[in-house]
DNA sequence: CACACCGCTTAACCTTGATCAATTGCGGCG
DNA sequence: CGCCGCAATTGATCAAGGTTAAGCGGTGTG
């Protein structure tokens, strides 16, 4: 208990995980400096809802480690996610003040956060941050049409073929290896999760995760470890073009 | 033929329709000058595909005055369209040269274009114009999520209801008054057109749009004028929270 | 003027995926 | 060890929306 207040507390951006990826990714000593010294620290656990849609948002924050979703909720209950939130992603807005989407945590959760308006003085003064941000939002706004192609027109196989296809290619792209060989990894979210990141119940998820197993396309260990064996095959049920970057 | 000419190749900023709203909103004199310096403009022909997705990308742009979208079609045929680009909208990624979407005129299009390379480094030099592209962007990432929303978990019913309510809005917003009263506007797209953008097939969308009419949410006269008597009401059907902003 | 074409509407039929309802499997815990 | 509870699976049923095809009305054209 004691141990960890002085790793949490006194943790450094030179030591950080995301330093190279996150909207500070482009900041010289200086600026790091004038981050770091108006940043905190806060942890939330599993579960916990982070920030409400429709709730004034104090801060912006960078997701340092865990998982957390971006979604909304209707009034008769149906949730649609609207993206994955990974170590590094940015969540909140400079300029404007209420969330528009809720902010949940999926793993235990642990963020870099900056009040808005401090950090909103240090966009106009250092403009690599706003570079940065330009950058990964543009990637984002990609990112989040081509999931709304797979929303409006795939079918209920290709959808889950696609969003084990990103799963899998994330992978790759940390292992920084080829696409030759079977790709293994683990789900980061319970089917409910998967149901409502695409668009599907869970019993459709879970159904079509059976038959792609059935078929041969995945293998599971447990429920949650996933192997391909053959990714071309894969993305080919996916329906997508060879083409198709990168997703969140 | 010839009066034409000098209009369209002498047009200058100062005159621009779109000049308070696109991405050189927040430009000075001196940065104009610059950005007028290497504009072109362009102009298509209702129909035609400006930009196929997959294609190289040379150039940046504004859409100065019409009306295009952006979309994505599937081998088989499939077609989810993720944009709809209005006078002030920009088009194109600084530091990407491969087009993720494909760009099609709906109506004639005029575009305030730039060689990418130039814009970059206008970008680099001139903060106000990232600053704005920013900001822009966040804006259409927001809408992006918001139609997420209503692709993965809105029925045929509200998806049309939802769109019309944008249309509805922007109407509304354009005369710059408040929402008392009827709303009266003509539909941009052909059918099949907003097939396209919501996710549904061009017989679902007549079918949804005669139910309305039926029940009286909605009037038109003709194929695409639309006139909308309670916009409250509308507005429920679309399942909206009365919180979400304004989209597209 | 007739004809063809285009955009739209309508209706009959069919498929997909949601809903409802059990049932299974697994991990935690008394 | 056996019970509890959650997550996942599975099957039966049903509704929403897609498919196919026919027809209508306006507009442009030979």
């Amino acid at each position: 208990m004691v141990a960890l207040v002085p790793i949490m507390g006194g943790q450094t951006c030179g030591d950080c995980p995301i330093r190279h990826r996150a909207v500070c990714a482009r900041c010289d000593a200086d600026e790091m400096g004038m981050l770091e010294a108006i940043k905190y620290y806060r942890s939330f656990e599993a579960g916990q809802t982070l920030v409400w849609a429709g709730d004034r948002m104090e801060f912006v924050a960078s997701v340092v480690t865990g998982i957390a979703t971006l979604s909304r909720t209707l009034e008769d209950g149906r949730t649609q996610m609207v993206g994955l939130l990974l170590p590094s992603d940015f969540v909140g807005r400079p300029g404007r003040d209420v969330a528009p989407f809720s902010v949940v945590a999926v793993t235990d959760v642990m963020m870099c956060c900056f009040r808005r308006k401090g950090f909103e003085d240090m966009m106009i003064k250092t403009p690599h941050i706003a570079q940065r941000l330009l950058e990964m939002t543009l990637d984002e706004l990609d990112a989040a049409r081509e999931w709304m192609v797979l929303l409006g027109r795939k079918t209920a196989r290709e959808k889950l073929a696609s969003f084990l296809g990103i799963l899998a290619r994330r992978e790759l792209a940390l292992r920084m290896q080829g696409a030759r060989g079977p790709v293994v990894f683990d789900l980061p979210l319970t089917r409910e999760a998967i149901a409502d990141y695409l668009g599907l119940t869970l019993e459709t998820v879970s159904r079509q995760v059976s038959a792609l197993r059935r078929e041969g396309l995945i293998r599971l260990d447990g429920l949650r470890h996933i192997t391909v064996p053959d990714m071309a095959r894969l993305l080919l049920v996916a329906g997508e073009d060879a083409m198709s970057g990168d997703l969140a």
